[in-house]
RNA sequence: GGGGCUUUAGCCAAGUGGUAAGGCGUGGGUCUGCAACACCCUGAUCACCGGUUCAAAUCCGGUAGGCCCCU
């Protein structure tokens, strides 16, 4: 099997133009590996492929869910392998291109998850209790006190007995991991740029298009560039207030992104021309042809 | 020209004699089911000069910047 290529990197840096140029090169398919463009009438908030970009090339998993349906790294490592199965059977190869880190890693790596069911939120345990209880199973648990989300999390594996540690180092797959990045500078300014032309482009029309999902609909309420717009459905917060927390957001995104793409994967990385973005992809591409 | 107020980290800001809270941003991290999540770490000797004091960001005087009032 050839290496599956993996494209990563902060938002706003080229990753769907390299993905699509790259498959059409490598007779390639494309996964999605970004956790909001799985949902369907999430586009302009998204920054997900347009329509005609998406003709390019076949993309998979991207519009397979409702903003109200549920859908979360369990689902994606799933449907990710069948996927990769899929279009290797068909002699194709696989472009995952995407900027969620643990989708991404949660479907490649020997990472073990399990059907969700609901489970016990503990809300009669303190933090430090819950700390205390999952020392008992782990002395030397990483878990932070304050990451209440996570001490559930765990506590609840501990006591249903649910398998945790898997070696999660082990890649199934043969992988290149490709990062695009540039100057942080560049990064957030076009960030900003991108985020002004999501308004100019109607993204303020698709959130209203959206306001009766908002209630029942997790992304919604969590996704960058869609949760910051609950306060002005609901509580008059004015539109430049909302605009500038999506660009705020945004940005800590993308350092977020980095450390998570620098330590958990071996990426490549590359630095973008702006100016002649051919020049990257063939760069890209001359790297992958020479290593498989 | 006269009078009053003010000056603390990139920004906001507490502290008013005992050796610099906090928030935001910035930078760096963690990562096994909500991951565009959740969480952690990160900085100053307090405008400048001089004085009082065992001890000053804190009191006194001067200089400079800002704000306001009067003429």
């Amino acid at each position: 099997m050839k290496p599956i290529i993996v494209i990563v990197g902060p938002t706003g840096v080229g990753k769907t133009k390299l993905s699509i140029e790259l498959a059409k090169k490598l007779d390639a398919e494309i996964i999605n590996g970004d956790s909001v463009a799985i949902y369907k009438r999430l586009n302009i908030g998204s920054a997900k492929p347009t329509k005609e970009e998406q003709q390019e090339a076949v993309h998979h998993l991207i519009d397979i869910k409702e903003p109200t349906e549920e859908y979360s790294v369990y689902d994606y490592q799933i449907d990710t392998r069948n996927k990769i199965e899929e279009i290797t059977k068909k002699g194709k190869r696989v472009v995952i291109v995407g900027g969620t880190g643990l989708y991404i890693k949660a479907a490649l790596y020997n990472y073990i998850f399990r059907k969700g069911t609901t489970y016990n939120t503990y809300d009669d345990l303190s933090n430090e209790e819950l700390l205390e209880k999952i020392k008992e199973y782990d002395k030397d648990t990483a878990i932070h006190k304050n990451n209440r989300k996570r001490l559930i999390r765990a506590l609840n594996k501990y006591e249903n007995k649910e398998p945790i540690t898997t070696n999660k180092d082990e890649c199934l797959y043969p992988i290149k991991v490709v990062g695009l990045t540039s100057q942080r500078e560049e990064i957030y300014g076009r960030i900003n740029k991108r985020v002004d032309k999501m308004f100019r482009e109607g993204l303020l029309e698709e959130i209203i298009s959206l306001k009766d999902d908002y209630k029942s609909s997790r992304v919604l309420k969590s996704a960058i560039g869609y949760k910051e717009f609950y306060d002005y459905l609901y509580h008059d917060k004015p539109l430049e207030v909302v605009k500038e927390e999506i660009k705020l957001n945004s940005r800590h995104y993308a350092k977020r992104q980095y450390t998570f793409f620098n330590h958990q994967f071996n990426t490549a990385w590359y630095e973008v021309n702006f100016e002649n973005f051919e020049e990257t992809i063939n760069k890209i591409y001359q790297d992958i042809k020479k290593e498989a």
